[in-house]
DNA sequence: GAGTGAGTCAACAGGGTGTTGATAGACGAC
DNA sequence: GTCGTCTATCAACACCCTGTTGACTCACTC
């Protein structure tokens, strides 16, 4: 530090220090990389401090805690996850396989582009009642639109009645959750990746419809 | 110590202080029984060696670390869930849904009993690779089960040909695990424990056979 | 009655978390 | 120009947890 030039202190918009918003993305860019190498638990608060260039105590300024940092990242995911659904075109009645495809293929594609933070979010669950309290938020928010549209595509007749519509939304999704989880962490028993939408998708035109290919509407 | 009066060291089959058999299943004992109040990371090793009656390091004697413990604990789950499966009559052909729901409600009832240690375990199986590897042998066993019975039913004609009947046992499969732990953990959207059989079963047939109503053999 | 082996634990070493209190620098007020 | 004040920083501390070491007890031998 002393042998740093007075004359740098007058570079840049508020001189030579790292603003704060520099420092809170720093961490959890370094967050997100080491989440790709190992586990939250083998991660100490000390390398996520050292990765963005500060010591421990300073990294207790930003965040509270190695969870709370998770939490920031998983919000990130799930914003990106909701827009992606938002730009799912809304054509259920007039291509139902394609709308459940677009919705199915949404979800995969915003967790698969942040794997390690999807495992990481999965794993802290068990024990961080935030993380666990933000997904099932999502879980639930997911169920009722595929409540709302079972429900519709039971109304016009185009699939039959059966389960109470939450039940099978609740399970359906379920299977999503945990057949991405399998195929992301390559943990047991597991669908290709390539293949996964596809397999997934058949289950739920079965389970909604009774058939692969349901009657798009007059 | 010092106190103890040397005529009971006659007593029983090994004297006075319990055997090595005795500690171990205590420590069990004490994992189980505190397991249902709080997680195992919540859990000390000086917790469980204070709920057998011995000291931390003499924990150590019996098991190499909590997660041995927990390990022990699923291994015991395991053989009964198998023992389980093997009472369930193999009457596939002549009553499909009897069958089937044979199947998913013995898995069911074996984790049910032991709701603690599985929910432990699914958390555990994130960081534990032993945890980890024989879950993911449990449900490949459980796998190969379900694509022979695919099989044989879309061999006698009751089930239609669709997805590779690997592909639909994985799924199915992941389904079944995912939503009966949200019915245990009460995490995020789920369907009543009472309810939760039979919504699994319904769901499977469709995917199976397309109709919750299959035709028994000739 | 010396040896053996299972069982036991106080004390230690090491690593992690979260807190405290002192400090350094930017910046507006006066 | 200096004086508070606010942001940002970190050395040092207190504490908890894990796993190990080495000495000890005690029943049971041969």
């Amino acid at each position: 530090m002393s042998t740093r030039s007075p004359a740098r202190s007058v570079r840049g918009r508020r001189g030579d220090r790292p603003s704060g918003d520099d420092r809170e993305g720093a961490i959890l860019a370094t967050a997100e990389r080491l989440l790709g190498e190992r586990s939250l638990s083998e991660i100490s608060t000390d390398d996520l401090a050292r990765g963005a260039g500060i010591s421990r105590p300073t990294f207790y300024f930003y965040f509270p805690s190695k969870d709370a940092v998770l939490l920031a990242l998983l919000d990130r995911v799930v914003t990106e996850a909701d827009e992606a659904l938002d730009r799912v075109p809304d054509d259920l009645a007039s291509d139902p396989p394609t709308y459940w495809r677009g919705c199915i293929a949404a979800f995969h594609e915003t967790f698969r582009a942040h794997r390690p933070v999807t495992l990481a979010c999965a794993q802290a669950r068990a024990t961080n009642a935030e993380v666990r309290a933000l997904w099932a938020r999502v879980m639930e928010s997911w169920t009722l639109l595929v409540v709302e549209a079972i429900e519709c595509e039971r109304a016009r007749g185009a699939a039959p009645p059966g389960l109470p519509a939450r039940d099978l939304a609740v399970v359906l999704n379920s299977m999503n959750e945990r057949v991405l989880h399998a195929t992301f962490a390559q943990d047991g028993p597991s669908v290709a990746e390539r293949d996964v939408v596809d397999v997934l998708l058949t289950v739920w035109l079965n389970a909604i419809y009774q058939t692969t290919t349901p009657p798009a509407e007059a």
